[in-house]
RNA sequence: AGGGCUAUAGCUCAGUUGGUUAGAGCGCUACGUUGACAUCGUAGAGGUCUCCAGUUCGAAUCUGGAUAGCCCUACCA
């Protein structure tokens, strides 16, 4: 077989993505003789491009399907995406705009035609994207949160709440975006602290003298015409004579009421709030409580309107200001202006000031729903990992808002409400109303907005499998098992879906949540667009594969952290890549197309018993940390099987042993290293599919090793599949040690030339013939012509020494010019070595150590004190023979 | 302001119920290639586990406090 001397994962990678999927090795059916395991692909937005955030959450996803895939389970990994209401809308208008076109022009139904066509184009790139990274999920069950299925699941659910009276509309102040002129959820706003300016501003007080006044503090002067009353607090001793007097607005003729409120802070600014009800969340509930007017002076654009005097009138919010402040100089009502810091609200989608606006919204009454999802968390039915989320999310459920789920947009599922335009009333249903349900009257208007895109989302455990209908799929699939999501859509996502499943269902929708780590840059950062800091996966999958780019992410992320990554980690996976294809190359080379034979494991050599049992130490690792969500543990388990246990120790004594000579220790040689080699390629499939797969096709078949037509439905190693040999592993392991302790002598007294080098060995009788069984591996191993055991330091001469558990090694000196540095770094390892004898010394001294220690750890303490104080002894002999 | 998280080698981080001489990768140093891999190997240097106090026979690990950094939530007229 032709096997070239580089890896070339591109033309790899598409062998075996189309081999897979011709072979529909991926998809899945419900059958009762099976377990299911589903996993929710967090459906991206049509408008998202592959980021590293997808990189590494799709890569978990994939190895916990892949593993459970082998693992006998029916996997279904549902992947599908999001229509995403503004981000799309935002995407078509912005080409509309090139061409000098606005929606309006279009009209509703056009524009959303667009937008379709927009998403028939390119909602699917992102999709596409993600199988270049390998992920398996059941690409036949493609969903879409815009498509009739979906869609009247949407339905179904807004139905049934507003039938449970958890839908109302109401007047409220919303989050309004004034580019994108819809309203926002909270969770949809993020606060940053900009450089304002705080305003000291005079309003004249009437009936208390020509000149009395009194000063307000605000950040907002332009939203002076909106106010409708002076706030103090009402033991504000400064301010008593006010309270129930009248100010003036400035520019204008109204006069507004002086009240009191505990709500006012007497230490901030001037200790005088000016109260505008209809632009400040918190200045609408001081309102209501006061029963104050709302007036609203805004436009949808945040321009000022008609309520405003007309030198401002149609200016922004912004001009506006500095309009007014001009005005108030003049009029020497400004009193001064101090320069300060406040955060202000931003919205996440137009990337503007938010402005608190007064509008009619449709909302989701949360309370009710939220109780069974707290509950549910509670009892454990739903557990996040890592477990340090749940605080957050009981503090979020514990104190959760309404919902405002109306959106002025046109791109959406539409609210299935309409207005009956004779009587008022207000009518839905699961099929469109022809009459009105109150008066009969035909004249009905179905209300303007879309759904918020959440309120799709959230169905995501459901409305792909069927629901509102009860499915086969729905009883098989439902509940999931594992969602794997940033923390950061916490509320907007993970929660709600928690909430609706136990609304119409009474499960949870999923057991195990993991929030996958945030990728940042080496700085910390976020990746993001505008700082142009991020690394497209695309290129680097390019360059290195998508293996590569898989297993440096999985090994370089834990469970809901923070990853710092540069394009030159990926060099990290590379070589693994390229370790584990030249290792496979080895073997080809060394062992030949040989067919396999059974291995006989008990009459394996030693270090091939050691071997095997490294194999087996690893399954029943990857099992534990697999199963505790520990992927980037995994992988380095999976890393050090291979490198240090296969490659390292298990390749070097092949090199010694296997003769090429057809014998039958040839033969079982051949057998137990290409059976462990496949081990090997089993547990690393799921985190490396591509290079596993086409290295599992290369390899000899084995008759210990049950073949399926591909590795991804070959069964993954566990603990019970590969024997154990833990005295063997023990055994050689000493050696290991010996071994190493003499190229550590060579290499420090460079003599890694010299081949000629007799090796005394001072050791008991049990050690002894432990080496002597395996010694011609062990000379080959560590590069002596001779060993020979002797009794006393005084048989060898003078020597480099080297100590451990039980032995003392010595080679002859070369020359005496070897003498002062030997005795410099004995002297330092006397000085080590007698450090741990004195603690360990002091410790035994110590009667409630001895009394209080449990017997193990004290039989143990022991032992390596007899250890380390023989070891002691045998530097301090080193030492003393220099003289 | 409230809540949470983190602090271990020059860098990035492991260290799962407290118990061998605290580990890995990268980086660094020395040595080693006539064929698995220089995308490599062997060996080495480098840590009073942020600080203080406490619990314990025993603390990187548990408790309290301090300091620093990060995140979340709310709000700042």
């Amino acid at each position: 077989m032709d096997f070239p001397t580089a890896y070339n994962p591109e033309k790899n990678e598409k062998k075996w993505w189309d081999f897979w999927i011709a072979e529909d090795l991926f998809s899945s059916t419900p059958d009762a003789s099976k377990k299911s395991f589903t996993v929710l692909l967090p459906p991206p937005n049509v408008t998202d491009r592959l980021h590293m955030g997808h990189g590494l959450n799709v890569t978990i996803q994939d190895i916990l399907t892949r593993w459970k895939r082998m693992s006998g389970f029916n996997c279904c990994w549902l992947p599908g995406t999001d229509h995403a209401g503004i981000a799309t809308q935002m995407m078509v208008e912005k080409s509309l705009q090139q061409e000098g076109k606005t929606r309006q022009e279009l009209g509703r139904e056009a524009f959303f035609q667009l937008c379709v066509e927009w998403k028939d184009k390119n909602g699917d790139i992102i999709i596409e994207q993600l199988k270049k990274l390998g992920a398996s999920c059941d690409w036949n069950r493609q969903a879409y949160t815009m498509s009739e299925g979906l869609s009247a699941a949407v339905r179904r659910i807004f139905v049934s709440l507003y039938e449970d009276g958890l839908v109302y509309r109401g007047e409220r102040l919303v989050n309004w975006d004034p580019v994108l002129q819809t309203a926002v959820s909270d969770d949809e706003v993020y606060n940053e602290e900009i450089n304002g300016n705080m305003y000291h501003i005079a309003y004249h007080v009437r009936g208390m003298g020509e000149a009395a006044q009194i000063v307000v503090a605000t950040t907002r002067p332009e939203t002076m015409f909106g106010d409708t009353a002076i706030a103090v607090h009402p033991d504000d001793e400064r301010y008593q004579a006010f309270i129930g007097k009248e100010a003036q607005v400035p520019f204008t003729d109204r006069w507004i009421p002086i009240i009191a409120d505990t709500y006012v802070k007497p230490e901030f600014g001037t200790g005088c709030l000016k109260i505008t009800p209809a632009h400040d969340p918190n200045d609408f509930e001081v309102g209501k409580r006061h029963q104050l007017p709302r007036i609203d002076i805004l436009n949808p654009d945040a321009s000022l309107n008609e309520k405003c005097p007309e030198f401002v009138r149609g200016q922004d919010r912004f001009q506006a200001r500095e309009t007014l402040v001009r005005g108030l100089k003049e009029s020497q009502q400004l009193q001064k202006t101090v320069s300060t810091r406040h955060s202000v609200p931003f919205s996440d989608r137009g990337k503007c000031i938010i402005e608190p606006r007064l509008s009619l919204q449709w909302y989701v009454k949360m309370q009710p729903l939220a109780g069974p999802a707290i509950q549910a968390a509670a009892n454990g039915d739903l557990r996040l990992h890592p477990d340090t989320w749940q605080k957050t999310y009981y503090h979020w459920l514990e104190n959760i808002q309404d919902w405002c789920i109306s959106r002025q947009l046109w791109w959406g599922h539409r609210i299935p409400i309409w207005y009956c335009q004779g009587c008022e009333a207000v009518n839905t249903g699961m099929v469109d109303p022809t009459a009105c349900s109150s008066c009969g009257g035909t004249e009905l208007q179905q209300d303007s907005d879309v759904l918020d895109t959440w309120f799709s989302s959230w169905l995501w455990p459901l409305s792909p499998f069927g629901w509102p209908e009860k499915t086969e799929d729905l009883a098989y699939y439902f509940p999931t098992d594992v969602l794997v999501t940033g923390a950061d859509i916490i509320f907007l996502w993970v929660a709600r879906m928690t909430m609706v499943s136990l609304y119409t269902q009474q499960k949870v929708p999923f057991r195990d949540v993991c929030f996958n780590s945030i990728i940042c840059d080496k700085e910390g950062r976020k990746f993001s667009k505008t700082l142009g800091n991020g690394i497209d996966p695309l290129q680097v999958i390019e360059s290195y594969g998508a293996d590569a780019v898989r297993f440096t992410m999985i090994q370089l992320a834990p469970l809901g952290g923070r990853v710092k990554l540069a394009l030159e980690d990926f060099e990290h996976g590379n070589r693994f890549i390229n370790k584990i294809w030249n290792a496979a190359r080895f073997l080809h080379g060394k062992l030949g197309d040989r067919a396999l034979v059974p291995v006989d494991f008990t009459a394996l050599p030693l270090p091939y018993q050691w071997l095997v049992h490294e194999l087996h130490v690893a399954t029943a690792r990857m099992d534990q940390q697999l199963s505790s969500y520990q992927m980037h543990e995994a992988a380095s388990t999976l890393y050090q099987l291979m490198w240090q246990s296969f490659c390292d120790w298990g390749v070097e004594v092949t090199k010694e042993s296997f003769e090429g000579n057809n014998s039958a220790s040839d033969w079982q040689i051949a057998s137990v290293v290409y059976w462990v080699f496949e081990g090997i390629l089993r547990l690393a499939s799921p985190f490396i599919p591509f290079l596993a797969e086409e290295l599992w096709h290369r390899i000899p078949v084995h008759p210990q090793w049950e073949r399926a037509s591909s590795l991804v439905i070959s069964a993954f190693p566990t603990p019970t599949h590969v024997p154990a040999f833990p005295e063997a592993a023990q055994q050689w392991s000493r050696l290991q040690e010996v071994i190493s302790g003499v190229r550590s002598l060579k290499s420090q007294m460079q003599m890694e030339k010299k081949k000629d080098i007799v090796l005394f060995l001072r050791c008991d009788a049990a050690f002894r013939s432990l080496l002597e069984s395996q010694l011609a591996l062990v000379q080959k191993l560590s590069g002596v012509a001779k060993v020979r055991f002797v009794g006393s330091l005084q048989e060898v001469g003078a020597c480099l020494a080297n100590v451990g558990p039980g032995w003392s090694l010595y080679i002859p000196l070369v020359d005496e010019s070897q003498i002062p540095k030997e005795k410099v770094r004995i002297s330092a390892e006397l000085q080590r070595v007698s450090k741990i004898v004195l603690g360990l010394e002091k410790k035994l001294q110590n009667a409630s150590f001895v009394q209080n220690a449990p017997s193990d750890v004290l039989v143990q303490t022991k032992a390596q004190f007899a250890n380390m104080s023989s070891q002691l002894t045998s530097l301090q002999e080193s030492l003393a023979s220099f003289g």
